[in-house]
RNA sequence: GCCGCCUUAGCUCAGCUGGUUAGAGCAACUGUUUUGUAAACAGUAGGUCCCCGGUUCGAAUCCGGGAGGCGGCUCCA
């Protein structure tokens, strides 16, 4: 974040600085578009045999220090558009020549259905551009829309961090270029600011943090994508979803249960086949011709249950829930720690209602997503993705009206913050998007509550109304932490693996200072009361330093932590050690009796509270 | 799937351009120590240098293929 108006013109020349030191380094080198993005800039750049590895950077920004320092003036020219392509087939610049092709023939050099700030645009029209500009500084003509700077002395502090393989203009089928990735601000002091904030990011990867806490491991025997949790994690994960299943229960929703496989004629019947296609798993019989897949989602087994009988529209809304892993085949290089996997939990569930039910529901499905989200910490806003004018979408276009209508009063009953986006519903109904922004102000989606007017066709549900006809429900689909996979991978990060109370896998450590039996008994007591409370306690009995014991148990961020002595023995009196964060300020450190301690935890885990209360 | 980088003990990492028995810290184990709020001391054990193939008198090191990880792209939402 920088109050500087002048700092995109300074990044978008520090790419075209970047691509002069590259030509003077590789003469041979095609240029293709060079943007500015979030904190810097990059360029595409093809070298034929040559790739650029993070080796080369020292030289590379060795000779754009060469450039800023000759404070070369950059000069704005403009052409004819003809006579800019021929520039760049004399200059043998293939990529920068299709650009002004594009430009000459629409007037922009944004393909259609693609985004303008991925392709980094170099003009835009209304298709009756005639010139075009240049900037030109020393010896390298750039095609650019500019603006730049004055001259190349005045481009702040910058550094080239990365470089990646990107398709040029975005798509699969064209060829791959090396994207040189820089980052630049004003002054040094932001620069190092940034850097460190991303040594910060780095310091609470989950992945990092996965491995320390022993989390959630990985084995090369089970394959990519496919983690499996620890005891500690999986406390995580049980907490987080009871949670989720209890906020539901509340409001009406039930427990399922269905298979992990399915027969392919479940997912030919919703159409989610043509949909899924190369995602799903195949899982093959032997012992009959059936073909099966994993599941890649729940709801057409859902369903299945739902029509088991017939429903009246008294028995309105049906509400299901479960917590269940689904299986997608996602290709390999997409994967990646807990963010991206193959198998997917979600806390998933879904509504079969009338459509004058619909807002109810939704308000209530609101509101529950406030109370978790809230006892993680994190704020929420939401997008309302509704329909466009378009032909592509399903149902009939008076229900969608009505539907979206509803939609905004839950989101409006519930004050949410929220914004709305035409266009950007699926297919089968409007939806609304779960933003969550984490400790770093980075936003994540991760839930989505989705409403659905094709499924309930395709499969034939129906319920019988007042007047003795059939209709048809609607079915609502949602989750409230989405996948606990990817909301572990951002709220591992959000918390810094300093996790509440409640969902701390270990809640409670005791420390014991040296060996006696009359300590041994003492110690015996105290955590058996615990485990009768409900307390998740763990006893370090080792032959170790008290200083050691106390570093193990802050290294596994417990909440509170006990050193049981002498002392203890002989008062009775037992002084927690409370993890920093969970700490109020100003508050001494106060010692209890054993009982009123372990019912003091116990009460915080049963409340989700972020606070300690000792 | 595509481009690039990476893979050495349970973990974090050394190991120069191919050359003896591949190292360290932490963790583990054993012994001494019985400890008071973030690391006692000593010792022991631990390796298919990711896997398979090739080049070479000789490969952790070079080449090819595969697996896994990471950064992107493309997806996904």
């Amino acid at each position: 974040m920088s109050d500087n108006d002048n700092l995109p013109a300074m990044r978008h020349s520090l790419a075209h600085i970047t691509a002069a030191a590259v030509q003077r380094l590789w003469p041979e080198a095609k240029f293709g578009v060079g943007p500015v993005v979030k904190d810097g800039f990059y360029y595409d750049i093809d070298i034929p045999n040559v790739t650029i590895s993070t080796d080369d950077f020292a030289k590379i920004e060795t000779e754009m220090r060469k450039i800023i320092e000759e404070k070369q003036t950059f000069e704005r020219s403009e052409k004819p558009v003809d006579e800019a392509i021929s520039w760049a087939q004399d200059a043998k610049q293939p990529y920068k020549e299709e650009l002004l092709n594009d430009l000459k023939r629409s007037g922009t050099t944004v393909a259609k259905d693609l985004n303008a700030d991925e392709l980094g645009t170099i003009a835009e029209g209304d298709g009756t551009i005639e010139n075009v500009s240049f900037y030109t500084n020393g010896d390298f003509t750039d095609l650019c829309r500019g603006p730049h700077v004055g001259n190349t002395g005045e481009v702040g502090e910058f550094k080239l961090l990365r470089v990646a393989g990107a398709y040029w203009r975005g798509k699969e089928t064209n060829p791959q270029m090396q994207r040189l990735y820089g980052v630049a601000f004003d002054t040094k002091e932001e620069l190092t600011r940034y850097l460190e904030l991303q040594q910060q990011a780095k310091e609470r990867d989950h992945r990092k943090l996965g491995k320390e806490l022993d989390l959630f491991v990985t084995s090369e025997l089970v394959g990519s994508g496919l983690p499996m949790f620890t005891p500690r994690g999986t406390v995580l994960r049980e907490e987080l979803s009871r949670y989720s299943n209890e906020l539901r229960q509340q409001i009406g929703y039930e427990k399922v249960w269905i298979p992990h496989i399915t027969k392919t004629a479940l997912y030919e019947k919703s159409g989610h086949q043509a949909k899924f296609g190369d995602e799903l798993f195949l899982v093959k019989s032997q012992e009959t011709s059936d073909e099966f897949v994993l599941k890649p989602m729940n709801c057409p087994h859902h369903t299945r249950i739902y029509a088991s009988k017939p429903r009246s529209y008294r028995d309105l809304p049906v509400r299901y829930l479960e917590t269940t892993t689904v299986y997608r085949d996602e290709k390999t290089g997409e994967l990646g720690g807990l963010s991206r996997v193959r198998s997917i939990t979600q806390d998933d569930s879904h509504v079969f209602c009338r459509q004058d039910q619909i807002e109810d529901e939704i308000t209530k499905l609101l509101a529950a997503a406030n109370d978790i989200y809230k006892a993680v910490d994190m704020n929420l806003r939401v997008r309302l993705s509704y329909r466009d004018e378009g032909d592509g979408y399903l149902g009939d276009p008076e229900l969608w009206k009505v539907a979206q209508d509803q939609l905004k009063n839950a989101v409006q009953a519930n004050n949410l913050e929220y914004f709305e986006v035409e266009g950007e519903a699926a297919f089968y109904g409007p939806k609304i998007d779960f933003m969550a922004t984490d400790a770093l102000e980075r936003e994540h989606q991760l839930a989505t509550v989705q409403l659905d007017f094709v499924q309930p066709d395709r499969f034939e549900l129906e319920y019988v109304s007042e007047d003795g006809t059939k209709q048809t429900p609607v079915m609502i689909h949602s989750a409230l932490l989405g996948s606990i996979e990817r909301f572990l991978s951002v709220y591992i990060e959000h918390t810094g693996g300093k996790f509440p109370i409640w969902l701390a896998p270990e809640q409670l450590r005791v420390i014991q200072v040296k060996d006696s039996p009359e300590l041994d008994s003492f110690v015996d007591i105290l955590v058996a009361s615990a485990k009768e409370n409900g307390v998740r306690v763990v006893v370090d009995r080792s032959n170790e330093s008290v200083g050691k014991k106390i570093r193990a148990a802050e290294v596994l961020k417990v909440p509170y932590s006990l050193v049981i002595g002498e002392k203890e023995l002989e008062t009775g009196q037992l002084t927690p050690r409370v993890r920093k964060d969970l700490a109020v300020e100003g508050r001494e450190d106060s010692s209890y009796k054993s009982d009123e301690l372990i019912g003091s935890i116990a009460n915080e885990a049963r409340s989700r509270v972020q606070k300690s209360s000792l």
